[in-house]
Formats: structure tokens, sequence, C-alpha cells
DNA sequence: CTAGAAGTTGACACCGGCGTCAGATTCAAG
DNA sequence: CTTGAATCTGACGCCGGTGTCAACTTCTAG
């Protein structure tokens, strides 16, 4: 697929997903006559990056990260040497930080939506009102 | 407390928590002579909101949540409107996915690591070599 | 009182992610 | 071949969060 049809596929702007490829998250065949030609994974990956940029890290890391994910076909892709286990171990625990925080800010949320709604008790308008019960 | 020792303690700089207060998102008491003075308070709210950041949302979205969480004090300071309910409920869903995306990650790094590392087993020359076992 | 540490405001700059425009090239349909 | 849509590269700019420097004021120890 070429780069308009990842990109509504996607919801990623074209120039994003340029971006990506300039930043190396993201890899395309090129066309004969130099037009970017995607398979049906890129549409995964692209996904995730976006995740990973809404998870508040940068390029760079994201670049570290990706090439050890596998792609939907299963290929581990890269092997790791020492220094990237190493690297990657680090990166674990700063995920793990991370996650922690976003559920503690996530937990926040809970407490003033809440706080908030059963304030708000007598006034069902919103519709898409309270957070679901389960968790 | 003053800036400096609120800059060590909550671990951010000077000068971001002059940007914090420009935002909106923190306040001081002002000395005789204009010096910022914070209470105790002013750690944990400085931490939530490091927090916030790091989950993606900018000043705009985290000034409007801040005065809806208690500080300590258990002051519940504003009742949110029902409109801002429905942000922070649709907020609260976006981290929900972000939290879900990034647990998926981590699992797939502690795979990777796994892999590499059992591929590696005779040479545990890098210390901090294998990921923690519990989990 | 005095010196030096710490705080104040204001301005300028950077960097990352992305919007956007311009001009050239390629692709697909007639 | 022609034409219009899609894509290409390259450049400029914005915005948000911070670093940093400058010039000045305030606080505190001696």
């Amino acid at each position: 697929m070429r780069i308009g049809e990842l990109a509504r596929r996607s919801g990623v702007s074209e120039r994003s997903l340029r971006y990506y490829e300039a930043q190396g998250l993201l890899s395309a065949e090129r066309t004969p006559g130099g037009h970017r030609d995607y398979g049906e994974w890129a549409v995964d990956r692209v996904i995730r990056i976006q995740a990973l940029y809404a998870a508040g890290l940068n390029s760079k890391k994201i670049a570290q990260l990706l090439p050890c994910m596998r792609d939907g076909d299963g290929s581990p892709s890269d092997s790791a040497t020492p220094r990237l286990v190493d690297e990657l171990t680090a990166e674990r625990e700063r995920l793990d930080r991370l996650i922690a925080d976003l559920v503690r800010s996530r937990d926040v949320l809970d407490d003033i939506i809440d706080t908030a709604s059963t304030g708000l008790e007598a006034a069902p308008l919103t519709g898409s009102g309270g957070r679901p019960p389960g968790h």
C-alpha cells in the first residue's frame, strides 16, 4: 500500500509517516519511481509508534524498542547483543516505572471523576457519565 | 519552603516550577520581599504534575484536572462541570488504552530479554544481566 | 553593615513532533 | 500523449516544556 492509504488506515498524517521513516521508525520499499510501498504490517507498527509517542517516549527510545518487537508475522527481527540486553533491561525498568506512574495518574483521574460525578448526581444528562464499574 | 528546596525535594528545576506557576498549575504565597513560599503540599502536587506530564497531558488539561484533586489537606477545591467530567472520562479511557499498550510492549520486551539472555547464558558479565525474577 | 547565597523577572534559544507550502516527479486512466 | 491525482523532497514555522544568561533584589551569616 502507499502512503496515502497507510495514512488513512492508521489515522496518522503523511507528514508524520515520512517523519517516522526519517527517524528510522518505519521503513518502506520503494517503487521504481521512488514512491513508498508499505506492507500490511505497517498499519500495526504505526499504531504502536503512536502509542509509544503518547506514552511520552521520544523517537530515539522508540527506535531502540521497535526492532525488538515482533511485527505480527512473529519474526523476532533482531537478536540482541549483550550490550543491547542491558539497554533493554534498563528500558524495561523505565517502562515499568512509566506504567506505574500512568496507573497512578489513572487512579487519580478515577478519584476526580468519582468525586465530581457524585457531586453532580442529579444531572445524568452526560450520557457517557460515570466511569465503567468494573476494575 | 522556598523554591530551591522545593526544586530539590521534587526533583524539578526551578525554571519548571516557575513555569508551572505561570501555567496556573502551582501557586505560592509570597514573602514581603516577593520570594515564593510553598507549603508541604507543594511537593506532592509537583510530583503529581510531573506524572501527568509523563502521561502525555499538556498544561491546559493538567490545569483543568488539578483544581479537582484534593491536596492532602482534603480540600476538594472545585467541583467539576459535566463537560469536564466527560472530558476527564475520555482522558481516562485514553490512559487505559495507553497503559494496556505499554504493558504489551513491556511483555514483548520481557520475551526478547529472556530469549536473548538464555542465548547468552554462559556470559553473565553484564552484571545487571537478567531481568528481576518477581512479577 | 557587608558579602555572598538564593530568588526575582524577562528575554532568548533549543529541540522534538508535526503542519504546510512549493516545485518537481510519478502513477493511472483516457 | 495528455491530464489530474498522488507522491516526492526540502524548507520554513509553530508550539510546548526547559535550559540559560542577565541584571536586580532580598535574605542571612558574620
